[in-house]
DNA sequence: CTGATTATTTGGTACGACCAAATAATATTG
DNA sequence: CAATATTATTTGGTCGTACCAAATAATCAG
């Protein structure tokens, strides 16, 4: 198809298939997302360039451009600054990318950090709760290694700090629910620059460390009130470090 | 000003004042989000025109029309068909519209609704387990005139639901947490059209106040392993027939 | 073959123009 | 004069061309 179209008329495709409705770049985005979904557009595969792109949606740049950035908004595409769009299929860790931007507004509001901190204590206490009453054999042992591990990095600060955040990150992975690790992930992302500018004492880790252990204990033991308090207990303490970090700077 | 500057260099405005390092338009978008979290640009105001906003940045209405979607990206502005964008203070709630693009496609995929649904049985389990343990008198009094609303609209379907919901709600904003609140629109707004679609059977109303009723008997006697239960099962049930109701069409 | 020079590609930006829909302003008419 | 029809004006959406800057590919000089 020639598509030689006349200067005359702007709707670039009058013999274009279906009943675009609204604006060109919420066709040309439903179209797209189509060849996502389906397949047709595998995940890692890269779109074509924007000067192609508007020959073959016989489309002017402007709309391409604006279409690649909605479809980057919506976390499907990403559009790193100097080469081609790069295909996101959507997953639940998309999630974080796609709210970074305004959660870093909600942080520094008043309390923000105090709210998210307090819904992941909220979230953790839950899952321990049900760690204690229904985690299996492999989640016991999944536990086990990434407290060991934790132990054995209790000298080396950032190993250590890797190695707390993948004993917790089990307690998400225990329901076999994808979200909650996606869930995990945001909390890290959005209070990891926070806990690393915490004075690096070394009786820090030994704290972290025995809570760890305790709650580990506690879920061994069948027992999730003690899990539940040795975790809130964990979770407050490392939050009142946070507190005291942001107050006195 | 005149800034009436030729056409010879591409920086549109070479007497601007600050570093703009990268993108223009990330620039332009920098501008704006300090003008808004600094309260200049208040909630629910609107932008100017965007011819406007090119001759107060010195940019091209290009650069401007990018910024202005980078900024309703965000959920910073709300940017409609015809109109001027307006200013949305950022808060927990606009998350939800946030996500609202990449959260459509996570439910369309292999147990997106169910691992949805899990979360939100999930964390309503916790919640009353936290109501029944800290809920204030006020909490208790706000819960029973919820249940009272939804007892009283037991005959009309429409007015069920939504005193359903608002009961549901309660339990979200016994925390205090702004977060969970927010939480609870999001679970309403992704699951509503499949509760909606459910078959209107009466005796579902009947089944679904008296376990809101047990739940919150289990509340007023300071039990939450009671509560938990019978929150578990209202749940599961309801999830049961949203499941009946999928696999069914 | 190596290193320097020169296209070519590609995203970012700028203008200027036109469309379509909505609104405001004005003119026309009963 | 009021009601209606007509004509600007405003405003977001789209188009097309042109240029820049950085990166990559291709080519040429030594």
């Amino acid at each position: 198809m020639s598509t030689k179209q006349s200067a005359l008329s702007n709707t670039p495709t009058p013999d274009a298939d279906s009943k675009k409705s609204g604006r060109a770049a919420d066709f040309m985005v439903s179209q797209i997302e189509g060849r996502i979904l389906s397949g047709d557009l595998k995940d890692g595969e890269n779109l074509p360039a924007e000067r192609d792109m508007m020959v073959q949606y016989g489309m002017s740049r402007t709309v391409v451009r604006e279409a690649v950035a909605m479809l980057a908004s919506k976390g499907l595409v990403e559009a790193k600054p100097r080469f081609r769009p790069v295909v996101k299929k959507p997953n639940y860790e998309s999630v974080v990318g796609v709210l970074d931007g305004i959660v870093s507004h909600l942080l520094n509001q008043q309390d923000g950090v105090k709210n998210l901190h307090d819904t992941r204590i909220f979230l953790e206490i839950a899952l321990v709760r049900e760690a204690a009453l229904n985690a299996s054999k492999d989640d016991i042992s999944a536990l086990r290694e990434a407290l060991q591990a934790n132990k054995d990095a209790i000298n080396d600060w950032e190993l250590f700090y890797s190695t707390d955040v993948a004993f917790h990150a089990v307690l998400y992975n225990i329901s076999g629910n994808p979200i909650f690790p996606a869930v995990h992930k945001a909390f890290t992302t959005w209070l990891a620059e926070r806990w690393r500018k915490m004075p690096r004492k070394p009786e820090r880790n030994q704290q972290s460390y025995a809570a760890h252990e305790a709650v580990f204990n506690a879920i061994l033991n069948r027992d999730p009130d003690e899990a539940e308090a040795k975790m809130r207990e964990h979770l407050e303490t490392s939050w009142h470090n946070v507190k005291f970090t942001f107050e006195s700077q």
